[in-house]
DNA sequence: CATTACAGTTCCAAAATTGAACTGTCAACG
DNA sequence: CGTTGACAGTTCAATTTTGGAACTGTAATG
């Protein structure tokens, strides 16, 4: 698969794959999150090679994720902050956050803790269903095609692989 | 930074970004959800050259993430299937899958729809406040260590950069 | 016996990433 | 005035990771 074009593909997590979906850019918008604006903060906070920092902080911006904001004149420096449409981002790292503290601790604990201002205890977040509002696990939804749904696109390897002759085997399930 | 290094860092994102933050694991997580199982499957869905995705699956797997079972005798076949921390990823899908559907969706719409058995409607996924119930915003939320809070590795290029001396700038801010 | 399905493995070329040095502006230091 | 340091990149060779394609092996089908 070609990375430049997994955008176009019909499938939201693909898109969005395309435009977040390396580690780099995740642990960049870790920083993001935790407030960090200038190159070098990010290059020190994450060791990131400068090369590709800079590549992905661009891709960020032509992306509208992050918009690139002069704080200073001469010499010219600009600081990265996210766009509305990278703070919607959130819901995707608190998503990743809590997985990682829910599998991934070890004996010490949570490295980080979240507060809620609004009633300012410390807080788990839990993904919903926006129309119940009952917490979701994925054997209670199902899907199907939307309006914007594609036939899902051949990639035979040679040949249209067709007419699966039935066959049968030792089934074990 | 060496990604195989990435699961102990003292951050939740950085671990949990260790496990599943590359493109094709995160595909491959998307096609578990959508119930492929399968070597074959996987690969013609996702186009995947066979190499990565056998070690893809094979660190799944390894992270407990994935279970490999039997499902035919002779030739031995396997299928792998979420684990209930493979299943516990589904809020992170579901986010990526809304933020797709909110900032990557092209003329047609969504390109698919997510129904909630429970309640019987289309839904969004909405993340809240365990404590309040109250939808989460990034700005509404602040942090502080956890128990396994450590101080950020430093990561001087050569020496500890200190003593930053306090200097004049024409601020724009 | 030839072909197909399935689940990998092997190998080479192409692409991405790393590490380290280099560019350039400007302020502060001595 | 010359040097150093902060900052934001850019450049380039050496590695590492991917991609593509073919190959291995079992077993059922025709």
């Amino acid at each position: 698969m070609r990375w430049d074009t997994l955008e176009e593909e019909p499938c939201s997590v693909a898109r969005t794959i395309g435009v977040i979906g390396d580690r780099w850019t995740l642990l960049i918008l870790r920083e993001c999150f935790l407030r960090t604006r200038r190159f070098e903060g990010f290059q020190s906070a994450l060791g990131i090679t400068r090369h590709l920092l800079a590549e992905r902080l661009k891709k960020l911006v032509r992306t509208g994720i992050l918009r690139r904001i002069p704080y200073q004149e001469s010499p010219k420096r600009h600081e990265y902050i996210l766009t509305q449409k990278g703070l919607d981002l959130y819901p995707i790292m608190m998503a990743i956050v809590h997985w990682g503290d829910t599998h991934m601790v070890d004996e010490r604990g949570r490295p980080l803790l979240h507060e809620h201002k609004k009633c300012g205890k410390l807080f788990d977040p839990v993904m919903v269903c926006s129309e119940c509002g009952e917490p979701l696990s994925a054997k209670e939804v199902t899907t199907r095609p939307g309006p914007g749904a594609r036939p899902r696109p051949n990639r035979p390897t040679k040949e249209s692989e067709s007419k699966p002759k039935s066959r049968k085997r030792a089934a074990t399930a």
